[in-house]
DNA sequence: CCATTTCATAAGTCATGACTTATGAATGAG
DNA sequence: CTCATTCATAAGTCATGACTTATGAAATGG
């Protein structure tokens, strides 16, 4: 089905600190290069490799303004996973009852 | 939280080989390494590899009888990914509500 | 026993990936 | 204009990872 798309995005979200730039924008909305290298523990070139990485995913968004980047995270990004754990979960129903029950709560 | 385990898991199902025994695994169940080694792609020790990255992960269960060791999909392995994934959920709830209704017309 | 089957491990190769420093392009400020 | 800021890209290093062939251990069958 969508194997690359799984693919690709399991290999994107697989370095930690990819991830946590992805985890940021998610709970901080639009940042700019610079403040996210600002706590990233690695340098500007590598958070903008990171961006870039994320992008091809799908899982981010670029704005240029100016001469800064603002990147905001792209939730849809993540559907082919969802799906391909939407697919499993028929092998496992008793832990989705719970994210069931999560859901509900969040209602 | 369970960066770690999450870490370990993306980069376990990143690889598209490996992946592919896991889901033959859930797919038809408990099978010996000869038996997935035909039609895995690759040699016998590769998929022997393959099985001790899944199973360090804990994906992956082994049962040894005689000479032939069987394995199984552990499914109760992909539980920190689920969590990653109910946490960043929040921020996509349309997406979810699909997942939502997909599980009720699993009861 | 002896040979065969079944699997795991060792060792080496090759590609990829995550990081660094260096640099340049583009914009903004004075 | 000049200089600083902001970011991306280039180039090189180093570790990791996926695969191979070779081999050995353990169990089975004759």
């Amino acid at each position: 089905m969508h194997e690359i798309a799984v693919t690709l995005l399991m290999r994107t979200l697989s370095d930690p600190t990819r991830r946590a730039v992805f985890e940021r924008l998610s709970r901080e909305g639009e940042l700019t290069v610079g403040v996210l290298t600002r706590g990233a523990g690695v340098s500007q070139p590598a958070v903008s490799q990171h961006l870039a990485a994320l992008k091809i995913a799908g899982l981010v968004r670029e704005r240029r303004e100016g001469r800064r980047a603002h990147y905001r995270a792209e939730p849809a990004g993540l559907a082919p996973l969802l799906d391909w754990f939407a697919h499993y979960s028929t092998f496992w129903p008793e832990r989705f009852d719970q994210l069931e029950a999560l859901l509900k709560d969040m209602d």
